[in-house]
DNA sequence: CAGGTGACGGGACCAAGTGCCATAGGGTGT
DNA sequence: ACACCCTATGGCACTTGGTCCCGTCACCTG
């Protein structure tokens, strides 16, 4: 038997986003979430830099889209090199497991606009990693710049549609959720 | 010979923008800028929603922006619609008067994440209030939407360059950056 | 001159976040 | 078996952001 039970950052996320969605964000306690977890707070700040950190998982998503842009076939446009990020993204975060829990998650964070300010953030960095990813591959500034936030955009739409409906395949939404927005930008 | 002295919230936005260069943003005091400005800190948190909020203007940017495509030439396209908007901040916030001072505004902001997070969240208030003016004009959705998004970009893209440089027109700057990032989401 | 109004100050209070120190349980070397 | 170290944790005090309530002071009105 384990002298502390084990994973206690996954614990407190848990209870943290059980308690957000049963009584909201503001009225939930650092303390509250601590003890959901049957913990103390300054364990709680040990593990999160914050109240809201707590939903925002380890940020190795960065890494791992700047990974798979890095990976992707040689002679690929900035555009597919973002998809092959997508994919990847579906693969390894989005997946059907996970769908219940971030579907929570985003339902927690649209109803508090201090949420919406951190991930408002966590979305700068991904652009500016995928950005970093693609002028490494050799692409102008501007067009990695242009190329990023194209995805992260193609990203959060392909969030909304996959948070809502049954189709269980991130992947899929996503690389259409990009065609559609190319296809936007090309249309004047 | 007014009772109080007139124009609190300047005389607060002044103090604190002092106050975050001279030491920086979290060593600086809500009670610091209060005494600064010659007030306490109950009628800080009158004038602003929190100690971020006081660097953010009156948030009357969105309704500038929104008027401004609503306002632009009936053959307009999107773009040239955004682009009207980004003259509207040119004349009205992004004045050569206000270029030091904006210029002081970014640099507090740039050091500082907790104020990134704000400027994001007011990014995304920019983009949802563009996206909805050219709705109303007729576009649709995912059009009106990249029009936004590629609008910001290019106003923040114009933002860095206006700051560091000599230029004194932000329109001509903000007009030129746009057609720079449509040219790079053309360029596949 | 009595009362209303609007901007302000003070102080109590709560929750977020930090820092320091103590503790408990498990592994390791002798 | 025992002494020792390592690591995750808890408790407590403290600062600061932010809220709330109430009192004050000047000006304006009847």
């Amino acid at each position: 038997m384990a002298r502390w039970r084990p994973n206690a950052p996954e614990r407190l996320a848990q209870a943290a986003l059980d308690l957000f969605a049963e009584r909201g964000y503001e009225s939930t306690t650092v303390i509250d979430i601590a003890q959901g977890a049957g913990l103390g707070k300054t364990t709680f700040f040990r593990h999160f830099q914050d109240k809201r950190e707590v939903l925002f998982g380890d940020g190795t998503m960065s890494e791992l889209l700047a990974e798979a842009i890095a990976a992707a076939p040689a002679a690929a446009t900035p555009l597919e090199a973002v998809a092959h990020a997508l994919d990847a993204a579906g693969k390894d975060v989005f997946t059907p497991a996970r769908r219940e829990f971030i579907a929570r998650r985003q339902a927690v964070i649209a109803a508090n606009p201090e949420l919406q300010e951190r991930e408002a953030l966590k979305n700068l960095g991904l652009t500016a990693s995928m950005t970093d990813a693609l002028k490494r591959r050799g692409f102008p500034d501007l067009t990695s710049r242009v190329a990023a936030e194209l995805g992260v955009l193609a990203s959060t739409i392909a969030l909304e549609r996959w948070r809502d409906t049954a189709d269980d395949d991130f992947s899929k939404v996503a690389r259409r959720a990009l065609a559609e927005v190319q296809a936007a930008s090309a249309s004047w």
